[in-house]
DNA sequence: CTGGGGATGGGGCCC
DNA sequence: CGGGCCCCATCCCCA
């Protein structure tokens, strides 16, 4: 994805408040619908500076708010407008007075740990201010289009494109990670499944041997007491496990899985094969 | 070397 | 969200 268009630097006195921008994260300023991070997209211009006395801002909420209502052709993102009930985010974090008071985490390592650049491109005015002759004034940036949106909707598809385009990075990135280990998993159930792995809950009442499963514990278990459950029916000789019962019907089958691309032999299981072709397969 | 059994690990799916 | 289950894979060992 381009990212010139998010890229913005700031003077040293200009530094966004990355506190107030991680709070609006944490209560409204995330999409409802896809997680993403939705950031006020409206920067004062240098020429239209906020209330004189008021301390240096980043941001000039209370003229981007004015300008969110405005009647602006609307491109809808999908995954926002399929459960879009309540309130637009960005709208609510914009208007909520709380959002520019309280201090937060600082958003700058939120991004990090997006895996996203520092900052996002941030348009220095909205609507573009137009001189006489229609052409944009200084101070409008290419990216402006996307800030203001009525609820759920992009001025240009363009802008949309590129929002959907930021919450599918934004969604990729959403991994759960395993601290003891470097896996990392796409769900937290499956994390919490691997974290087992680690802990070993299930401890073998006879040997005491740890397993990270119930029913590995269970097949374990038949080593002890012989169970065998799974029964062949073409020779009837049984298995404690359902895999080896299976690896075993392969032994009744006349067509082989696994096949030597060299020597076109068949073999019952790919280790079979893996060691056969290991071996040097039937080459001199 | 080959075939096969035994034991175990782990991801995904379903309830 | 957790447990049970299925399926696949792998390693070890023995005949």
């Amino acid at each position: 994805m381009p990212r010139s268009f998010l890229v913005k630097t700031h003077s040293g006195h200009r530094v966004p408040n990355y506190g107030q921008l991680e709070r609006q994260r944490e209560t409204n300023g995330a999409c409802s619908a896809c997680g993403g991070l939705v950031v006020p997209l409206v920067l004062p211009d240098k020429a239209a500076p906020s209330t004189p006395g008021d301390p240096p801002r980043p941001w000039d909420f209370t003229s981007v708010v004015a300008h969110v209502s405005l009647p602006l052709p609307t491109f809808l993102c999908n995954e926002e407008a399929r459960g879009a009930s309540g309130p637009d985010p960005l709208e609510v974090s914009l208007a909520d007075p709380r959002a520019s008071r309280a201090p937060g985490a600082p958003l700058r390592d939120s991004l990090k740990h997006l895996g996203l650049p520092p900052l996002l491109a941030l348009p220095t005015r909205w609507p573009p201010v137009l001189g006489a002759d229609g052409a944009q004034a200084p101070g409008h940036l290419p990216g402006a289009e996307r800030a203001p949106r009525t609820p759920g909707g992009f001025r240009t598809p363009a802008a949309l494109a590129r929002h959907q385009q930021l919450q599918c990075h934004l969604q990729a990135q959403r991994r759960f990670a395993c601290k003891s280990c470097d896996k990392e998993y796409g769900s937290l159930g499956a994390l919490k499944m691997h974290i087992r792995t680690h802990t070993l809950p299930c401890l073998c009442a006879v040997c005491g041997k740890a397993f990270s499963r119930p029913w590995l514990l269970q097949g374990h278990i038949r080593t002890h007491t012989g169970e065998k459950p799974y029964t062949c029916p073409h020779c009837s000789r049984a298995f404690a496990d359902r895999s080896n019962l299976r690896a075993h019907l392969q032994t009744h089958s006349d067509t082989k899985k696994y096949q030597c691309k060299r020597c076109a032999k068949t073999f019952s299981r790919v280790a079979l094969l893996a060691r056969h072709e290991e071996s040097g397969c039937c080459a001199p």
